[in-house]
DNA sequence: TTATTTTTTTAGATTTGTCTAAATATATAG
DNA sequence: CTATATATTTAGACAAATCTAAAAAAATAA
Protein backbone atom coordinates (compact mmCIF):
# COMPACT_ATOMS: atom_id res chain seq x y z
CA UNK A 1 0.00 0.00 0.00
CA UNK A 2 1.02 3.44 -1.24
CA UNK A 3 1.27 6.89 1.25
CA UNK A 4 -0.87 9.54 0.22
CA UNK A 5 1.80 11.35 -1.14
CA UNK A 6 3.22 8.62 -2.74
CA UNK A 7 -0.51 7.97 -4.65
CA UNK A 8 -0.35 11.84 -5.79
CA UNK A 9 2.79 11.09 -7.20
CA UNK A 10 1.84 8.34 -8.80
CA UNK A 11 -1.28 10.08 -10.46
CA UNK A 12 0.24 12.82 -11.31
CA UNK A 13 2.84 11.10 -13.13
CA UNK A 14 -0.25 8.75 -14.75
CA UNK A 15 -1.99 12.41 -16.05
CA UNK A 16 1.58 14.14 -17.44
CA UNK A 17 2.31 10.49 -19.40
CA UNK A 18 -1.06 9.36 -20.60
CA UNK A 19 -1.35 11.63 -23.64
CA UNK A 20 2.55 10.82 -24.23
CA UNK A 21 4.60 8.12 -24.01
CA UNK A 22 7.86 10.59 -23.05
CA UNK A 23 9.08 10.02 -19.75
CA UNK A 24 7.86 12.42 -17.17
CA UNK A 25 10.50 15.33 -16.39
CA UNK A 26 11.06 16.15 -12.77
CA UNK A 27 10.14 19.82 -12.78
CA UNK A 28 6.47 19.18 -14.58
CA UNK A 29 5.96 16.86 -11.42
CA UNK A 30 7.33 19.52 -9.13
CA UNK A 31 5.41 22.10 -10.66
CA UNK A 32 2.28 19.70 -10.33
CA UNK A 33 3.09 19.00 -6.80
CA UNK A 34 3.16 22.34 -5.97
CA UNK A 35 6.72 21.13 -4.28
CA UNK A 36 10.69 21.67 -5.12
CA UNK A 37 12.33 19.57 -8.06
CA UNK A 38 14.65 18.48 -5.04
CA UNK A 39 11.55 16.98 -3.10
CA UNK A 40 10.28 14.93 -5.95
CA UNK A 41 13.88 13.47 -6.74
CA UNK A 42 13.34 12.32 -3.35
CA UNK A 43 9.80 10.82 -4.20
CA UNK A 44 11.19 9.60 -7.46
CA UNK A 45 13.80 7.18 -5.90
CA UNK A 46 11.22 5.92 -2.91
CA UNK A 47 8.89 5.40 -6.24
CA UNK A 48 11.70 3.55 -8.07
CA UNK A 49 12.73 1.40 -4.97
CA UNK A 50 9.29 0.32 -4.66
CA UNK A 51 9.69 -0.74 -8.45
CA UNK A 52 6.36 1.79 -9.36
CA UNK A 53 8.50 3.75 -11.76
CA UNK A 54 11.20 3.17 -13.86
CA UNK A 55 14.16 6.00 -13.04
CA UNK A 56 17.65 6.81 -14.54
CA UNK A 57 19.14 9.53 -13.91
CA UNK A 58 18.53 12.83 -15.10
CA UNK A 59 15.69 11.48 -17.76
CA UNK A 60 12.83 11.49 -15.86
CA UNK A 61 10.28 8.70 -15.50
CA UNK A 62 7.90 6.65 -16.74
CA UNK A 63 5.40 4.42 -14.22
CA UNK A 64 6.17 0.58 -14.47
CA UNK A 65 3.20 -1.87 -15.07
CA UNK A 66 2.13 -2.07 -11.14
CA UNK A 67 2.40 1.83 -11.06
CA UNK A 68 0.19 2.63 -13.83
CA UNK A 69 -2.50 0.46 -12.57
CA UNK A 70 -1.68 1.70 -9.12
CA UNK A 71 -2.61 5.23 -10.87
CA UNK A 72 -5.23 4.08 -12.75
CA UNK A 73 -7.18 2.80 -9.70
CA UNK A 74 -6.96 6.20 -8.11
CA UNK A 75 -8.30 8.02 -11.22
CA UNK A 76 -11.21 5.23 -11.10
CA UNK A 77 -11.82 6.30 -7.32
CA UNK A 78 -11.96 9.61 -8.01
CA UNK A 79 -14.04 10.08 -10.79
CA UNK A 80 -16.60 7.41 -9.68
CA UNK A 81 -16.77 9.68 -6.01
CA UNK A 82 -17.31 12.60 -8.34
CA UNK A 83 -19.79 10.98 -10.10
CA UNK A 84 -21.35 9.88 -6.31
CA UNK A 85 -21.44 13.80 -5.18
CA UNK A 86 -23.02 15.25 -8.77
CA UNK A 87 -25.82 12.19 -9.23
CA UNK A 88 -26.69 11.79 -5.02
CA UNK A 89 -25.60 14.74 -3.31
CA UNK A 90 -26.63 17.26 -6.17
CA UNK A 91 -23.41 18.78 -6.39
CA UNK A 92 -22.89 20.74 -9.11
CA UNK A 93 -19.60 19.72 -11.30
CA UNK A 94 -17.34 22.62 -10.68
CA UNK A 95 -17.69 21.64 -6.64
CA UNK A 96 -16.83 18.10 -6.94
CA UNK A 97 -12.97 17.94 -7.50
CA UNK A 98 -11.37 19.05 -3.86
CA UNK A 99 -13.52 16.20 -2.09
CA UNK A 100 -13.16 13.86 -4.52
CA UNK A 101 -9.34 14.49 -3.94
CA UNK A 102 -9.80 13.71 -0.52
CA UNK A 103 -11.75 10.45 -1.50
CA UNK A 104 -10.14 9.06 -4.12
CA UNK A 105 -7.44 7.88 -0.92
CA UNK A 106 -10.04 6.20 0.97
CA UNK A 107 -8.58 2.38 0.98
CA UNK A 108 -11.25 -0.21 0.32
CA UNK A 109 -11.91 -2.63 -2.76
CA UNK A 110 -14.99 -3.51 -1.85
CA UNK A 111 -16.06 -0.23 -0.98
CA UNK A 112 -15.01 0.58 -4.40
CA UNK A 113 -17.16 -1.73 -6.44
CA UNK A 114 -19.82 -1.15 -4.53
CA UNK A 115 -19.80 1.76 -4.64
CA UNK A 116 -19.82 1.54 -8.90
CA UNK A 117 -23.00 -0.84 -8.68
CA UNK A 118 -24.48 1.66 -6.62
CA UNK A 119 -23.92 4.50 -9.15
CA UNK A 120 -25.35 1.91 -12.16
CA UNK A 121 -21.58 1.38 -14.03
CA UNK A 122 -21.30 4.81 -14.88
CA UNK A 123 -18.73 4.83 -18.16
CA UNK A 124 -17.78 8.72 -17.81
CA UNK A 125 -17.42 11.58 -15.03
CA UNK A 126 -19.03 15.10 -14.53
CA UNK A 127 -16.75 16.39 -16.51
CA UNK A 128 -16.77 13.55 -19.65
CA UNK A 129 -13.55 12.08 -18.27
CA UNK A 130 -14.09 7.83 -18.44
CA UNK A 131 -13.66 6.00 -15.90
CA UNK A 132 -11.60 2.51 -15.84
CA UNK A 133 -13.53 -0.35 -14.69
CA UNK A 134 -12.41 -2.56 -11.95
CA UNK A 135 -9.76 -4.17 -14.08
CA UNK A 136 -8.17 -0.59 -15.13
CA UNK A 137 -10.36 -1.04 -18.78
CA UNK A 138 -11.60 2.16 -20.68
CA UNK A 139 -12.14 3.40 -23.54
CA UNK A 140 -10.43 6.22 -24.95
CA UNK A 141 -12.90 8.17 -27.20
CA UNK A 142 -11.34 10.16 -29.52
CA UNK A 143 -11.99 13.69 -29.16
CA UNK A 144 -10.83 17.01 -30.84
CA UNK A 145 -10.55 20.37 -29.12
CA UNK A 146 -12.81 23.12 -29.92
CA UNK A 147 -10.52 25.18 -30.93
CA UNK A 148 -9.29 22.95 -33.91
CA UNK A 149 -12.91 23.00 -35.48
CA UNK A 150 -12.95 24.46 -39.21
CA UNK A 151 -15.77 27.16 -39.96
CA UNK A 152 -19.49 25.30 -40.45
CA UNK A 153 -18.33 21.91 -37.76
CA UNK A 154 -20.88 20.88 -35.78
CA UNK A 155 -20.08 18.92 -32.53
CA UNK A 156 -21.11 17.58 -29.36
CA UNK A 157 -19.68 18.92 -26.07
CA UNK A 158 -17.85 15.65 -24.47
CA UNK A 159 -15.69 17.05 -22.17
CA UNK A 160 -12.62 19.39 -20.76
CA UNK A 161 -9.25 19.49 -20.43
CA UNK A 162 -9.16 21.93 -17.24
CA UNK A 163 -11.27 21.25 -14.45
CA UNK A 164 -10.69 24.67 -12.38
CA UNK A 165 -14.03 25.20 -10.24
CA UNK A 166 -13.50 29.10 -12.01
CA UNK A 167 -13.32 27.21 -15.37
CA UNK A 168 -16.13 25.14 -15.22
CA UNK A 169 -18.43 27.96 -13.66
CA UNK A 170 -17.67 29.70 -16.91
CA UNK A 171 -18.56 27.01 -19.29
CA UNK A 172 -21.95 26.85 -17.04
CA UNK A 173 -22.83 30.40 -17.64
CA UNK A 174 -22.40 29.94 -21.26
CA UNK A 175 -24.55 27.49 -21.23
CA UNK A 176 -21.83 25.26 -22.52
CA UNK A 177 -22.37 22.10 -20.92
CA UNK A 178 -21.82 18.55 -21.13
CA UNK A 179 -24.01 16.93 -24.27
CA UNK A 180 -24.74 19.78 -26.30
CA UNK A 181 -24.52 20.67 -29.59
CA UNK A 182 -22.45 23.38 -30.96
CA UNK A 183 -21.76 24.51 -34.58
CA UNK A 184 -18.66 26.66 -35.55
CA UNK A 185 -19.73 29.70 -37.43
CA UNK A 186 -16.61 32.24 -37.41
CA UNK A 187 -12.95 31.87 -36.22
CA UNK A 188 -11.18 35.20 -35.39
CA UNK A 189 -8.31 35.77 -36.90
CA UNK A 190 -7.16 38.45 -34.91
CA UNK A 191 -7.04 36.42 -31.35
CA UNK A 192 -8.05 33.13 -32.36
CA UNK A 193 -11.76 33.47 -30.48
CA UNK A 194 -14.57 31.38 -32.38
CA UNK A 195 -18.48 32.20 -31.84
CA UNK A 196 -20.28 29.24 -31.88
CA UNK A 197 -24.10 28.68 -31.80
CA UNK A 198 -25.52 26.35 -29.40
CA UNK A 199 -29.12 25.77 -28.27
CA UNK A 200 -29.80 29.04 -31.22
CA UNK A 201 -27.72 31.61 -29.40
CA UNK A 202 -24.55 32.98 -30.52
CA UNK A 203 -21.85 32.54 -28.45
CA UNK A 204 -18.30 33.96 -28.50
CA UNK A 205 -15.67 31.91 -26.64
CA UNK A 206 -11.81 32.88 -26.89
CA UNK A 207 -9.09 30.20 -27.80
CA UNK A 208 -7.94 29.89 -24.41
CA UNK A 209 -11.51 28.15 -23.17
CA UNK A 210 -11.64 26.58 -26.80
CA UNK A 211 -8.78 25.09 -26.23
CA UNK A 212 -9.99 23.24 -23.06
CA UNK A 213 -13.72 22.16 -24.68
CA UNK A 214 -13.61 18.57 -26.35
CA UNK A 215 -15.72 17.85 -28.82
CA UNK A 216 -17.22 14.95 -31.03
CA UNK A 217 -17.76 15.84 -34.13
CA UNK B 1 -7.95 22.32 10.62
CA UNK B 2 -6.39 19.22 12.85
CA UNK B 3 -4.19 16.51 11.12
CA UNK B 4 -5.63 12.56 10.81
CA UNK B 5 -3.37 12.03 13.78
CA UNK B 6 -4.88 14.83 16.10
CA UNK B 7 -7.78 13.98 14.92
CA UNK B 8 -7.64 10.25 16.23
CA UNK B 9 -6.90 11.44 19.42
CA UNK B 10 -9.52 13.84 19.80
CA UNK B 11 -11.88 11.14 18.95
CA UNK B 12 -10.37 8.51 21.52
CA UNK B 13 -10.20 11.08 24.90
CA UNK B 14 -14.00 12.01 23.65
CA UNK B 15 -14.50 8.20 23.56
CA UNK B 16 -12.23 7.98 27.00
CA UNK B 17 -14.62 10.72 28.87
CA UNK B 18 -18.11 10.79 27.44
CA UNK B 19 -19.39 8.71 30.45
CA UNK B 20 -17.28 9.72 32.61
CA UNK B 21 -16.23 13.46 33.59
CA UNK B 22 -12.71 12.21 35.02
CA UNK B 23 -9.81 13.49 33.31
CA UNK B 24 -8.44 10.89 30.96
CA UNK B 25 -4.99 9.27 31.59
CA UNK B 26 -2.08 9.12 29.08
CA UNK B 27 -2.06 5.21 29.47
CA UNK B 28 -5.56 4.72 28.32
CA UNK B 29 -5.02 6.85 25.43
CA UNK B 30 -1.70 4.90 24.72
CA UNK B 31 -3.38 1.51 24.83
CA UNK B 32 -6.41 2.97 22.40
CA UNK B 33 -4.08 4.70 20.29
CA UNK B 34 -1.94 1.30 19.93
CA UNK B 35 1.20 3.32 20.99
CA UNK B 36 3.47 4.72 23.42
CA UNK B 37 2.65 6.52 26.77
CA UNK B 38 5.74 8.86 25.84
CA UNK B 39 3.93 9.31 22.22
CA UNK B 40 0.95 9.97 23.70
CA UNK B 41 2.98 12.97 26.08
CA UNK B 42 4.07 14.18 22.73
CA UNK B 43 0.58 14.61 21.44
CA UNK B 44 -0.70 15.93 24.24
CA UNK B 45 1.10 18.91 24.57
CA UNK B 46 0.71 19.73 21.07
CA UNK B 47 -3.19 19.48 21.79
CA UNK B 48 -2.54 21.97 24.46
CA UNK B 49 -0.74 24.24 22.91
CA UNK B 50 -3.95 24.20 20.39
CA UNK B 51 -6.33 24.68 23.41
CA UNK B 52 -7.84 21.45 22.13
CA UNK B 53 -7.56 20.23 25.38
CA UNK B 54 -7.02 21.02 29.02
CA UNK B 55 -3.61 19.37 30.02
CA UNK B 56 -1.59 19.80 33.77
CA UNK B 57 1.76 17.42 34.10
CA UNK B 58 0.59 13.77 35.75
CA UNK B 59 -3.32 14.61 36.17
CA UNK B 60 -4.41 13.37 32.63
CA UNK B 61 -6.68 15.71 30.11
CA UNK B 62 -10.00 17.22 29.66
CA UNK B 63 -11.39 18.38 26.32
CA UNK B 64 -11.86 21.85 25.72
CA UNK B 65 -15.48 23.36 24.62
CA UNK B 66 -13.07 23.59 21.33
CA UNK B 67 -11.66 20.03 21.07
CA UNK B 68 -15.08 18.22 22.30
CA UNK B 69 -17.15 20.08 19.44
CA UNK B 70 -14.07 18.99 16.57
CA UNK B 71 -14.44 15.52 18.33
CA UNK B 72 -18.80 15.39 17.98
CA UNK B 73 -17.69 16.32 14.88
CA UNK B 74 -15.62 13.41 13.55
CA UNK B 75 -18.02 11.47 15.15
CA UNK B 76 -20.80 12.48 13.34
CA UNK B 77 -18.74 11.86 10.40
CA UNK B 78 -17.92 8.34 11.30
CA UNK B 79 -21.72 7.35 12.05
CA UNK B 80 -23.24 9.05 9.31
CA UNK B 81 -20.92 7.13 6.82
CA UNK B 82 -21.71 4.50 8.60
CA UNK B 83 -25.29 4.40 7.35
CA UNK B 84 -24.39 5.38 4.21
CA UNK B 85 -22.13 2.26 3.77
CA UNK B 86 -24.94 -0.32 5.20
CA UNK B 87 -28.05 1.75 4.07
CA UNK B 88 -26.98 2.73 0.45
CA UNK B 89 -24.06 0.15 -0.60
CA UNK B 90 -25.68 -2.81 1.24
CA UNK B 91 -22.36 -3.41 3.60
CA UNK B 92 -23.12 -5.54 6.81
CA UNK B 93 -23.13 -3.89 10.63
CA UNK B 94 -19.97 -5.86 11.18
CA UNK B 95 -18.19 -4.57 7.66
CA UNK B 96 -18.18 -0.78 8.31
CA UNK B 97 -16.21 0.08 10.77
CA UNK B 98 -12.85 0.56 9.62
CA UNK B 99 -14.63 2.28 6.30
CA UNK B 100 -15.93 4.65 8.27
CA UNK B 101 -12.47 4.92 10.15
CA UNK B 102 -10.72 6.51 6.94
CA UNK B 103 -13.86 8.45 5.49
CA UNK B 104 -14.52 10.45 9.07
CA UNK B 105 -11.64 11.94 8.34
CA UNK B 106 -12.20 14.01 4.91
CA UNK B 107 -13.09 17.24 4.94
CA UNK B 108 -15.83 19.39 3.84
CA UNK B 109 -18.53 20.71 6.01
CA UNK B 110 -20.97 21.20 2.76
CA UNK B 111 -20.36 17.04 2.17
CA UNK B 112 -21.53 16.28 5.31
CA UNK B 113 -25.02 18.28 5.30
CA UNK B 114 -25.80 17.07 2.38
CA UNK B 115 -24.56 13.24 3.51
CA UNK B 116 -27.15 13.89 6.03
CA UNK B 117 -29.67 14.69 3.90
CA UNK B 118 -29.54 12.53 1.64
CA UNK B 119 -29.57 9.67 4.16
CA UNK B 120 -32.92 11.86 5.59
CA UNK B 121 -31.23 12.90 9.01
CA UNK B 122 -30.51 9.53 10.33
CA UNK B 123 -30.82 9.58 14.49
CA UNK B 124 -28.63 6.61 14.38
CA UNK B 125 -26.07 4.40 13.22
CA UNK B 126 -25.96 0.80 12.13
CA UNK B 127 -24.98 -0.51 15.89
CA UNK B 128 -27.29 2.36 17.61
CA UNK B 129 -24.91 4.36 18.37
CA UNK B 130 -27.17 8.42 18.04
CA UNK B 131 -25.68 10.47 15.49
CA UNK B 132 -25.04 14.34 16.64
CA UNK B 133 -27.23 16.71 14.16
CA UNK B 134 -24.93 19.76 12.78
CA UNK B 135 -24.65 21.87 15.91
CA UNK B 136 -23.09 18.65 17.53
CA UNK B 137 -26.50 18.21 20.13
CA UNK B 138 -28.22 14.44 20.10
CA UNK B 139 -29.88 12.55 22.96
CA UNK B 140 -28.33 10.02 24.97
CA UNK B 141 -31.00 7.63 24.88
CA UNK B 142 -30.85 5.77 28.37
CA UNK B 143 -29.97 2.09 28.73
CA UNK B 144 -28.95 -0.85 30.65
CA UNK B 145 -26.59 -3.54 30.33
CA UNK B 146 -28.07 -7.19 29.28
CA UNK B 147 -25.85 -8.64 32.17
CA UNK B 148 -27.68 -5.79 34.70
CA UNK B 149 -31.12 -7.28 33.52
CA UNK B 150 -33.24 -9.08 36.86
CA UNK B 151 -34.62 -12.27 35.55
CA UNK B 152 -37.93 -12.00 34.21
CA UNK B 153 -37.14 -8.22 32.85
CA UNK B 154 -37.89 -7.63 29.01
CA UNK B 155 -36.43 -5.25 26.90
CA UNK B 156 -35.64 -4.13 23.55
CA UNK B 157 -31.69 -4.13 22.10
CA UNK B 158 -30.69 -0.53 20.91
CA UNK B 159 -27.40 -0.89 20.86
CA UNK B 160 -23.61 -2.51 21.33
CA UNK B 161 -20.67 -1.08 23.11
CA UNK B 162 -18.01 -3.49 21.47
CA UNK B 163 -17.70 -2.83 17.62
CA UNK B 164 -15.54 -5.31 16.42
CA UNK B 165 -16.28 -7.12 13.54
CA UNK B 166 -16.32 -10.33 15.72
CA UNK B 167 -18.59 -9.47 18.25
CA UNK B 168 -21.17 -8.24 15.70
CA UNK B 169 -20.60 -11.24 13.56
CA UNK B 170 -21.58 -13.75 16.95
CA UNK B 171 -24.51 -11.54 17.32
CA UNK B 172 -25.43 -11.48 14.05
CA UNK B 173 -25.30 -15.00 14.37
CA UNK B 174 -27.58 -15.62 17.58
CA UNK B 175 -30.48 -13.78 16.11
CA UNK B 176 -29.29 -10.68 18.31
CA UNK B 177 -29.59 -7.59 16.23
CA UNK B 178 -31.08 -4.00 16.71
CA UNK B 179 -34.96 -3.33 17.81
CA UNK B 180 -35.01 -7.36 18.41
CA UNK B 181 -37.41 -7.50 21.91
CA UNK B 182 -35.91 -10.33 24.63
CA UNK B 183 -36.69 -11.71 27.84
CA UNK B 184 -34.21 -12.80 30.66
CA UNK B 185 -35.58 -16.04 32.04
CA UNK B 186 -32.16 -17.51 33.54
CA UNK B 187 -29.07 -15.99 35.06
CA UNK B 188 -26.31 -18.35 36.19
CA UNK B 189 -24.50 -17.47 39.19
CA UNK B 190 -21.88 -20.16 38.51
CA UNK B 191 -20.65 -17.73 35.42
CA UNK B 192 -22.67 -15.19 35.17
CA UNK B 193 -24.28 -16.04 31.85
CA UNK B 194 -27.62 -15.27 31.32
CA UNK B 195 -30.85 -17.09 29.29
CA UNK B 196 -32.99 -14.99 26.87
CA UNK B 197 -35.62 -15.41 25.22
CA UNK B 198 -35.72 -14.19 21.12
CA UNK B 199 -38.60 -14.62 19.19
CA UNK B 200 -38.99 -17.39 20.83
CA UNK B 201 -36.32 -19.10 20.38
CA UNK B 202 -33.69 -19.79 24.10
CA UNK B 203 -30.41 -18.52 23.74
CA UNK B 204 -27.37 -18.86 25.81
CA UNK B 205 -25.21 -15.66 26.12
CA UNK B 206 -21.63 -15.20 28.55
CA UNK B 207 -21.86 -12.58 30.92
CA UNK B 208 -18.69 -10.92 28.98
CA UNK B 209 -21.27 -10.90 25.51
CA UNK B 210 -23.96 -9.51 27.20
CA UNK B 211 -22.03 -6.77 29.18
CA UNK B 212 -22.02 -5.18 25.90
CA UNK B 213 -25.28 -5.57 24.82
CA UNK B 214 -27.39 -2.37 24.88
CA UNK B 215 -31.23 -2.92 26.59
CA UNK B 216 -34.20 -0.61 26.77
CA UNK B 217 -36.51 -1.95 29.04
C1' DT C 1 32.97 23.64 -29.59
C1' DT C 2 33.08 26.51 -25.92
C1' DA C 3 30.00 29.36 -22.95
C1' DT C 4 25.72 30.00 -20.89
C1' DT C 5 21.34 28.62 -19.32
C1' DT C 6 18.26 25.22 -17.66
C1' DT C 7 17.34 21.04 -15.34
C1' DT C 8 18.35 17.78 -12.02
C1' DT C 9 20.67 15.94 -8.14
C1' DT C 10 23.14 16.03 -3.67
C1' DA C 11 24.00 17.46 1.00
C1' DG C 12 22.36 18.88 5.03
C1' DA C 13 18.47 20.87 7.77
C1' DT C 14 13.42 20.91 9.40
C1' DT C 15 8.83 19.14 10.92
C1' DT C 16 5.64 15.51 12.40
C1' DG C 17 4.76 11.61 14.81
C1' DT C 18 6.90 8.00 16.59
C1' DC C 19 10.25 5.22 19.51
C1' DT C 20 13.51 3.52 23.64
C1' DA C 21 15.67 4.24 27.84
C1' DA C 22 16.12 6.77 31.77
C1' DA C 23 14.28 9.97 35.16
C1' DT C 24 10.60 11.66 37.95
C1' DA C 25 6.09 11.82 40.03
C1' DT C 26 2.16 9.51 42.03
C1' DA C 27 -0.19 5.64 44.11
C1' DT C 28 -0.19 1.51 46.93
C1' DA C 29 1.36 -1.77 50.41
C1' DG C 30 3.40 -3.16 54.37
C1' DC D 1 5.94 6.47 56.84
C1' DT D 2 9.05 4.27 54.12
C1' DA D 3 9.48 0.95 50.20
C1' DT D 4 7.82 -0.66 46.10
C1' DA D 5 5.12 -0.50 42.08
C1' DT D 6 2.83 2.05 38.57
C1' DA D 7 2.16 6.00 35.65
C1' DT D 8 4.05 9.76 33.33
C1' DT D 9 7.45 12.68 31.45
C1' DT D 10 11.99 13.90 29.47
C1' DA D 11 15.88 13.36 26.48
C1' DG D 12 17.62 11.94 22.48
C1' DA D 13 16.98 9.29 18.14
C1' DC D 14 14.57 7.92 13.79
C1' DA D 15 11.69 7.80 9.36
C1' DA D 16 8.87 10.44 6.08
C1' DA D 17 8.36 14.29 3.31
C1' DT D 18 9.81 18.49 2.71
C1' DC D 19 13.09 22.58 2.12
C1' DT D 20 17.44 25.67 0.70
C1' DA D 21 21.78 26.15 -1.25
C1' DA D 22 25.26 24.36 -3.87
C1' DA D 23 27.07 21.04 -7.25
C1' DA D 24 26.64 18.46 -11.44
C1' DA D 25 24.65 17.14 -15.80
C1' DA D 26 22.21 18.22 -20.00
C1' DA D 27 20.47 21.37 -23.35
C1' DT D 28 21.01 25.55 -25.98
C1' DA D 29 23.31 29.39 -28.07
C1' DA D 30 27.02 31.85 -29.90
Amino acid sequence: MQSFTEENYLKIIYHLSVNNDQAVQTNAIAEKMQTKAASVTDMIKKLADKQLVDYKKYQGVHLTQTGRQAAINIVRKHRLWEVFLVEKLNFKWDEVHDIAEELEHINSAELVERLDEFLSFPKNDPHGDPIPDKHGKFDAVPFTKLSKLKTGEKGLIMGVSEHSSAFLKHLEKLGLTLGKTLTLTTITDFDGSVEIIVEDKKISVTREVAKHILIRI
